[in-house]
DNA sequence: AGCTGCCCGTAC
DNA sequence: GACGTACGGGCAGCTA
């Protein structure tokens, strides 16, 4: 049977590009995605196919843009780097011999369909070579008779069988289009169902069959996600027309024309040295194209592409960044000696360690990995116990043959979310020097809008890699081994492969950084020393009074029984007052009350605001609220933290997020120790029980008002300037500006107003907000926001500036050049551009906060380092630095911190801190 | 029993 | 729809 290969050139061009790292030749033009093309189609020649051809689109707009003016509305131009690198691609095709076809006003995926279709009808054996799933719809399963295969030489996946299909996307092939139209597809800016992913859209064609068959039912479908479907009606048809890939474009030749020429030697020659491909131009003079003897490989399998040609050559960087590596299982003393020889020869290495706990306080280490180049890696198990486990090195002779290299400052290491791992090294005797890496905050600095950094997402986003993920070695749920029992090859597949993507990982990402100079200096100021830092707050935790959140949980609970007596006394019936759907059904269905406040689902609301909205009506409301507030306390703190109490020490250990909050803040869990209560006294009593032990006490610093006082700044509007260089009470300044007042005549409520409006504003408030806030007619709370700005010109001028910035650059940054991209700033829909902006508003003040809260921990934690601890830093509360400190030292520690955390930023107007002390946190403000 | 979405509430 | 950034508890519905 003849065969024919149609290569999708397009969308292996644009994931070569992402995949690999921006590689240049001597003359600086660029290559990266160049050379693995190449590198692909040796591979495809050295199958020999009959015919093949080469499409990639034509540039200009194609059918589906008249269809539809928003397709692929939201995808970015493309990248300078790679439009330089088509026509090349395209010289190198056809010079190996490819047929090339560029059809101008469809898509390469239309010509591959009508090519694929015909050559099916005439018997030939055709295989699709894609990145692109929605292939899948063109599938013709050679065991049903067809002779249609997909295969996917990046990720090495064949799609030949009904059920391959139905395994990866949960349909038939027939069904793909469907699918497609029902969940849409955000990169081509289709929009199908919202909140329908391909289980809903599949479980949905599984029920009604087709997609016209789901329309037709769309009435039956219930909850929240069958209303998005209904909504969503009127644009299925025409998603469907967008997903399908056309098979009747009117072509020239018929597909068996397409065959291979001979290969233009001298053409190929000239090119290779042009782009510094070194390989094949040694393929080129005498040894024979690789594959093509020695290494026969089959179509099926991960052996198709460019990924076991061994054309790699020695002088370009290895371009298989999202390959699968080989991995070694150390287990002898000679492997490891093997190992640290390979260590100390390279420049840097990635690590990373393996555990028997995901707590990072109580972990045992039972394997560490490593790799010095991509594709390789080991792991050095020597905590595997289970039965039948081979012998395995001992644990300490392993540290002991590694703890020179780790605690080498001048030999970098790489990691991902080092902190966790440099964490279980020290409390095993590694105190780990020169972590100079992470591949998580190089993500999160070159775009920290991205909602995940973990391993598993960055590998998917940057190398187009699935990663073994820890479920699939370990299993999930309580069906969940320790890694410990884990046996050594899966083990090794997993943590060899953790270290080796780090590695892939800090290619791709490293020149990404480098090339933005502010990017760079995020990253190397502020978030990499911060590491440790960081690793040593969450290592001396603070100390907590167990026995004083007893007492406290069990007063709370008197006093919740109390209030739910009463409760159910009012209400004549008991309920549950921790439901809201059972609260909103007495008040509303029972009790008739008033339906005021709903939720954003459009339901009655039964929060804070809308209960005491009733609380005039009846008084049953109130009690709810009182019950509410205990409940909160109790199951949220004073029930929770002692469970979190670590019992080797006696104290608290949370962990904090680097990569939490888009803004740059940390984020803390496990437990949240950032919302500890402290406006209500019930709530503050908490505070109480975090304390210090004997002959030490809690000292607390913090700014005052940093992020209205970097509003001044950004702003550099002269009356907020003034008044805070002034020294006054901000809020009774503004409040004396705003209503025409000297400052002795502010009242109460006037300054309550101002503080509303000085809050608002940076959280982009508008005077609907306000007037909620402050319980006052719209029409007075925008009265209030014109006077505002009257007075303060240069605000109003900031705020629009930054919308703007937002708008045009896509990304808003901190006074540190720390970036927010900001991906709903173009969006057509008002309510998620709306929040953009907002977010842009917000994010310049919020950031350049936790960018100056950083470099104060970073100094202070450098001061501190050399005082045999005398002072411990413990706690950090986004503009609040808490410190347990010997109690000779605290004026010192007082002095000192305050100078540091002043002189982390030198804005236009002074950062004042303010200090407190006492025996315990709540004494210590 | 575990997962997920929703509602609600705590902090700065 | 209307105020930014987080974490987390309890409920309710779904899934296995």
């Amino acid at each position: 049977m003849p065969k024919l290969v149609l290569i999708d050139g397009s969308s292996y061009l644009y994931r070569a590009f992402h995949a690999l790292p921006p590689l240049t030749n001597s003359a600086g033009e660029p290559t990266g995605a160049l050379f693995g093309v190449v590198n692909m189609l040796r591979a495809t020649l050295a199958e020999r196919p009959d015919c093949a051809v080469f499409v990639v689109d034509a540039p200009g707009k194609t059918f589906r843009d008249d269809l539809y003016p928003e397709y692929k509305a939201n995808r970015s131009a493309l990248p300078d780097d790679l439009r330089a690198q088509v026509q090349p691609m395209c010289d190198i095709v056809q010079a190996l011999g490819f047929p090339l076809l560029r059809i101008a006003g469809v898509e390469a995926d239309d010509v591959i369909g009508t090519l694929a279709l015909e050559a099916a009808r005439e018997g030939t054996e055709v295989t699709i070579s894609t990145g692109d799933k929605d292939f899948a719809q063109l599938l013709q399963p050679f065991d049903d008779g067809g002779s249609i295969r997909l295969v996917n030489t990046m990720s090495g996946s064949v799609l030949d069988t009904d059920e391959a299909v139905i395994a990866k996307f949960g349909v038939r092939a027939n069904q793909i289009v469907d699918m497609l139209a029902l969940m849409g597809d955000a990169i081509d800016n289709v929009k199908g169902v919202d909140k329908c992913g391909p289980k809903t859209a599949a479980k949905w064609l599984a029920e009604y069959g087709t997609l016209d068959g789901v329309i037709e039912n769309a009435e039956k479908i219930g909850g929240k996600i069958g209303e998005n479907l209904r909504t969503a009606l009127p644009r299925l048809p025409l998603n469907r027309e967008l997903v399908t890939i056309k098979t009747d474009v009117p072509l020239d030749q018929p597909a068996k024309s397409m065959t291979l020429r001979d290969r233009d030697v001298d053409t190929l020659r000239t090119l290779y040295a042009r782009y510094g491909f070194n390989a094949a131009l040694r393929d080129l003079d005498g040894t024979p194209a690789p594959g093509a003897t020695e290494r026969k490989v089959s179509m099926r399998g991960t052996e198709a592409g460019w990924a076991r040609t061994g054309a790699a050559s020695a002088e370009a960087p290895d371009p298989r960044l999202g390959e699968k590596g080989e991995y070694e299982t150390v287990t002898t003393r000679e492997q490891l000696d093997a190992w640290i020889a390979k260590l100390q020869a390279a420049d840097a290495f990635a690590f990373d360690v393996e555990t028997d706990s995901l707590d990072a306080h109580t972990a045992n280490l039972v394997g560490v990995s490593l790799a010095t180049q991509a594709h390789a890696g080991c792991y050095i198990p020597f905590g595997h116990d289970y039965p039948g486990a081979p012998a395995q090195l001992k644990r300490e002779d392993v540290l002991d043959a590694l703890r020179p290299l780790f605690t080498d400052a001048s030999k970098k290491k790489i990691g991902q979310h080092g902190k966790y791992d440099l964490h279980v090294l020290r409390t095993h005797g590694v105190a780990v020097r020169g972590y100079a890496e992470d591949t998580m905050l190089e993500s999160f600095v070159f775009n920290a809008g991205a909602s995940r950094h973990d391993m598993d997402s960055l590998a998917k986003r940057y190398l187009g890699y699935d990663t073994v993920r820890y479920e699939d070695v370990a299993g999930k749920g309580a069906k969940q081994i320790p890694f410990s029992h884990v046996s050594l090859e899966d083990a090794t597949r997993y943590a060899a492969e953790d270290a080796d993507v780090t590695l892939r990982l800090h290619a791709v990402l490293r020149p990404k950084i480098a090339a933005e100079p502010s990017l760079d200096a995020v990253y190397r100021d502020i978030e990499m020393p911060l590491v440790p830092v960081l690793e040593r707050i969450e290592s001396n935790g603070v100390l907590v009074d167990v026995a004083e959140l007893r007492r406290q949980s069990a007063d709370l609970g008197k006093r919740m029984l109390d209030a739910q007596q009463l409760a159910t006394n009012l209400a004549g019936r008991t309920f549950s007052l921790d439901s809201p759907k059972q609260v909103g059904q007495l008040l509303f269905e029972e009790l008739k009350l008033p339906v005021q406040v709903k939720t954003s689902t459009g339901q009655p609301s039964v929060n804070e605001e809308a209960l005491e909205a009733l609380a005039d009506l009846h008084e049953l409301p109130k009690v709810i609220l009182e019950y509410r507030g205990l409940a909160k306390l109790r199951s949220t703190y004073t029930d929770k933290l002692p469970e979190m109490v670590n019992p080797s020490t006696g104290r608290v250990h949370t962990s904090y997020h680097q990569a939490g909050a888009a803004t740059g803040r940390l984020a803390s869990s496990d437990p949240n120790l950032q919302n500890i209560p402290i406006r209500t006294d019930d709530g503050r009593r908490i505070r109480r029980a975090f304390v210090a032990p004997e002959g030490r006490r809690i000292v607390a610093c913090d700014y005052s008002q940093i992020e209205l006082r970097i509003m001044a700044h950004l702003s550099e509007d002269p009356n907020l300037l003034r008044a805070f260089t002034s020294g006054d009470d901000i809020h009774r300044a503004t409040a004396a500006e705003v209503f025409g007042r000297t400052i002795e005549e502010v009242t109460n409520n006037e300054r309550r107003a101002a503080k509303a409006i000085n809050f608002g504003l940076m959280y982009g408030m508008s005077a609907f907000g306000l007037a909620k806030q402050l319980g006052i007619g719209r029409g007075e709370a925008q009265d209030y926001i014109a006077l505002y700005f009257s007075r303060y010109p240069g605000v109003r001028d900031f705020m629009e500036r930054t919308r703007q910035e937002a708008r045009e650059r896509g990304f808003v940054e901190t006074v540190f050049g720390r970036r927010l991209h900001l991906e709903n700033i173009q969006a057509r829909n008002q309510g998620l551009r709306a929040g953009a902006e907002r977010a842009a508003i917000n994010a310049p003040m919020q950031g350049t906060a936790a960018d100056i809260v950083k470099r104060a921990m970073i100094e202070i934690d450098r001061w501190l380092a050399g005082l045999g601890g005398r002072a411990l830093m413990i706690l950090q509360v986004h503009d609040e630095l808490v410190f347990e400190v010997e109690e000779a030292f605290v004026e010192e520690l007082v002095a000192g911190a305050k100078d540091r955390m002043a002189a982390a930023a030198e804005l236009r107007v002074p950062l004042v801190v303010d200090a407190g002390q006492g025996l315990n946190w709540d004494e210590a403000h």
